[in-house]
DNA sequence: CGACGAGTTGAATGACGTCAAACACAGTGG
DNA sequence: CCACTGTGTTTGACGTCATTCAACTCGTCG
């Protein structure tokens, strides 16, 4: 592989320079798993199921209907997946890569609002009540889409009275997401999101007690657009809390010193 | 009652200091139907379900049941409904009555984030995946409000295949609206999110091509709080949209005159 | 009348966006 | 090995929008 090899588990010192600019090309996870793949042509399987549906675990026939009437597609990286204000027919989750909900602006770039990550739904709501898509889905990898249509399911229902109670959870717990999201859009500065953000991605390290990394896997562009602010106050940001001593920066990787600081920053306001 | 009776069907001139201070309490709609009522212990109506539920008209068993599991509560004007993170136990919704969600301030007051008109859903998401509530509930009249045990509702769509298509649809429609508003915040500035709360309420006048009015039947304040602004905002963008000869304010009562400029301003950004 | 709450207005502050320049690095082609 | 280019990020200067704070008006209620 050309990528180049981070080397992010020193403390501090010569290396910093060279990691701090690398930018996580279609995604450095995907790039690490398997260099360079294309989503195979399969069925979810049903692990992915289970995620994307809530309640208790799916059976076995269960299993085998929904993926009767699963229709696949594929989507090359850069692609978009379904239009805003196009007619929603069908169910429609990423089985597998990196997809972004958003919108194009005027100039052509594209304002990601909310990142998923197959599997994950990009829009299980529209197709229920014939409205079109709120937004924009893009394909930030190469991606494997599955759509279930309106009246498949619909049918599989009355067959399955589980699959029904399945659908509601997962719905419910879209809805859940959006009014937090919401919440957070509507009282909390830039500070309060962004340290949100890094709380949500926090990943506690084995010696130090408040203390831990948060491995930034888009590009920071993408990061600043999902908390609707713009790169340069993301990187204003993050020069801030390093001066407070809430973290160290080093290129994608974040070194978070003082986890507690970032959770009050996160509540306050 | 004691209520100043409006009179907002005048152009322009002597009046408009008149109506221009007169918060309406309470709800001027409420008060106009029946002064000071208090709701009534009853069930919800064919109509009130049909509102809360999507899909088809429901059937005669089915409202049977559901009014069977139904347990109505009241709520005095400004009492909680439910609090923030409280668990929730059951979907919920006001049966009559005006409510609203948001959260309570360190100070004191209340931030709203949605009104809520009954008949209409409070939420009907957290119970299904139990979570807490992720905003508080206020009633800002005196309230009839609705539990349904997720039990209940759970062995009610076993047997009425047709009512878990109902829950779906509501739950989308739910998840649309959060949608469409959080594209609103993320996008929007202040002027074009008023604009597009204008244009929502609009109601245009068999007169005038482009031109209608707007009644405000909510405190200046819980508008501005529904758009995430301070209420000196809001004030400075009607006198703007004043000057700019899209409008004319008489009080509670906002005289548009010119609709489409309204629209490019809500497009706008 | 006086207290109070809602709304308005103006001045000052602050937060965040915009613009432009500089920098770091990857990839390319000499 | 070295310029050269393109992309992503950082930084600083500056502008703009919205909030904050403090008066002030108007109308209601006691």
């Amino acid at each position: 592989m050309g990528t180049v090899q981070f080397v992010d588990n020193h403390p501090d010192g010569a290396l910093m320079l060279a990691e701090r600019a690398m930018p996580p090309l279609e995604s450095s996870l995907s790039a690490t798993r398997r260099p360079a793949r294309a989503p195979e042509a399969a069925m979810p399987d049903a692990r992915a199921w289970n995620e994307l549906l809530g309640g208790p675990v799916l059976g076995a026939q269960e299993l085998a209907a929904l993926n009767a009437i699963a229709r696949s597609r594929f989507v090359p990286q850069g692609g978009v997946v379904f239009a805003q204000h196009e007619a929603a027919r069908a169910l429609i989750f990423v089985r597998e890569g990196d997809a972004a909900l958003g919108c194009t602006t005027p100039e052509g770039s594209f304002r990601i609002e909310r990142p998923v990550r197959g599997p994950g739904w990009l829009d299980q709501s529209s197709a229920w009540i014939d409205v079109a898509h709120p937004v924009e889905a893009r394909a930030m990898s190469a991606l494997a889409v599955v759509e279930l249509a309106r009246e498949d399911v619909q049918a599989l229902m009355s067959a399955h009275p589980m699959l029904a109670r399945r659908l509601v959870s997962g719905l419910a717990r879209e809805v859940h997401a959006l009014a937090l999201h919401m919440h957070g859009l509507m009282h909390k500065d830039a500070p309060a999101r962004f340290a949100q953000w890094l709380v949500a991605r926090f990943q506690p390290s084995a010696e130090s007690a408040h203390g831990g990394i948060v491995k930034m896997c888009e590009r920071k562009r993408d990061i600043a657009s999902q908390l609707a602010i713009t790169p340069e106050t993301l990187s204003r940001l993050m020069r801030g809390f390093t001066r407070q001593g809430l973290l160290v920066v080093s290129g994608y990787t974040v070194h978070v010193t003082d986890i507690d600081g970032l959770r009050r920053i996160a509540e306050g306001s």
